[in-house]
Formats: structure tokens, C-alpha cells, sequence
DNA sequence: TTACAATGAACTGCATTGGATTACAGCCTA
DNA sequence: TAGGCTGTAATCCAATGCAGTTCATTGTAA
């Protein structure tokens, strides 16, 4: 069956689609990708090494630079951070789901 | 037609549909909703006043608190982001787009 | 082998930011 | 009038994203 993935399994971060895809089809050293980026060297490493998370900016940066859409970037980082918050327990008890809210965006 | 809004338009702060719909539909004071989100009146009241970015994890407690899914707030937030970036034109300004790049998460 | 470019890692410094507290003033409304 | 709700401002704090620098390692080409 397709998207058997596991579920609690920590989602892709988009530097590794950087580190693994984007950056050797375009044979492209990490230097340079910086340099193009307008960014520091030590930037694109710890975004390649998932140190960093990639912020709207970043995501803006790179999609004007590869031509594709910031918005696909950026998802793939929203998705890790409510990953990351669903991993703390303590995080979001102590909020108790409201019954039956009339509609409400969602 | 559909869908006609201004392309540059500002887009709808996530504190926006909280301030005008959600709110006013649970009949529930900003300070009762910053009680049962656990956080100050005055992070809800600046988030409703649009002054603050909705971040994951307000999102993932609103989301909790309202049986809502976290994932449409924080792309209205996302959106939003984008926006703000793109009205700087020094910004992404000196990223040259690379010719054809071959496919890439776009 | 030597020389050089690329990289990973660590440290420093800095400006921004999200959030908590506290305080105060202006509203409403019971 | 009193009390609750709100807007706003002032601090304070911890975290964070990024730049700059340095150093050790690795890979590769002369």
C-alpha cells in the first residue's frame, strides 16, 4: 500500500532534500550555494544537518535562487515543528479540548 | 468572479480569524482563552491584535484547546511570512535564479 | 607528496524575538 | 460605583538565527 509511513515517525527536514537531492543535481558545493543564497557558509551546513530549522526567509531565498515554490520549502519545515511539539507531552497538557465549537477555520 | 482579491494584498493574520470569528463564536473573553491555552492575556491579546506571528506552538494549542487541526493556523501564519518577505525588495535582491534545474522539490 | 578547496565543528558576538510580569488607564455593565 | 475586560507600555529573560572566525580533517588535482 502507498504512504505506509510511520506515524510517528520524525518528518523529512528540508535540508536533508537539500543535502541529498537538490545540491548534487546541481553539483554544487556548499560554498557556493551560500554564496548564491546571499547567506554564511556555517548557515547552509547546520540547515544541511537539520542543526537549523529553514525560516521563511530562508525558504524565500532559496526559492527565488532554484525557481521553485517557497511555500513547498516552508511546509516542509512547518510540519517538523508540529512534529517536534507533539513529541513533549508536558507541552500541550493541561488544555482541555472545547465540545462542539460552531465551524472555526479548520 | 471568484477569487478576485488584490494579489498584493496583506493576507489574513491567523489573529484575525480568532478576533473576528472563533472568539466571538465561543463567546469566550480573551482572558478566559489565554487561561485555557496556558499562556498571558497578553500574548493572546498582541495575537489577536496581530502584532505578534502565531507560532507553532500557540498554533498547536489553539489547535488542542479548539479541535481544530494545527496545520491551518500555521499556514496562515506561513502565508503570511511570505508576504512580509516579498514586500522587502532588498531582500531577495542579488539571488540570481538558476537556469533549469532539474526537478527539485518544486 | 604537496597544495588547495570543501567541509564539519566549535566558539564568540549580536540583534531579534516570543513570552511572562507588572502596572495603569479606559471602558462597560451589573 | 465597583468589578471585570481590554489595550498598551515597560521590563526582564531565554532562546534563536546569523555572521565571523578559527582549526582540523578530508578529498582531489597537480
Amino acid at each position: 500500500m502507498k504512504s505506509m509511513r510511520d506515524p510517528n515517525r520524525r518528518p523529512t527536514h528540508p535540508g536533508a532534500v537539500l543535502r541529498e537531492d537538490v545540491l548534487p543535481a546541481l553539483a554544487m558545493t556548499q560554498t557556493e550555494f551560500a554564496l548564491r543564497l546571499g547567506v554564511s557558509r556555517l548557515t547552509v551546513s547546520e540547515i544541511l544537518h537539520e542543526k537549523r530549522p529553514l525560516t521563511p526567509e530562508m525558504a524565500a531565498r532559496i526559492a527565488k535562487l532554484l525557481n521553485t515554490s517557497a511555500d513547498s520549502w516552508l511546509r516542509m519545515q512547518a510540519v517538523l515543528d508540529l512534529w517536534a511539539i507533539q513529541q513533549d507531552p508536558k507541552m500541550l497538557a493541561g488544555i482541555k479540548p472545547i465540545k462542539h465549537v460552531e465551524h472555526a477555520a479548520g
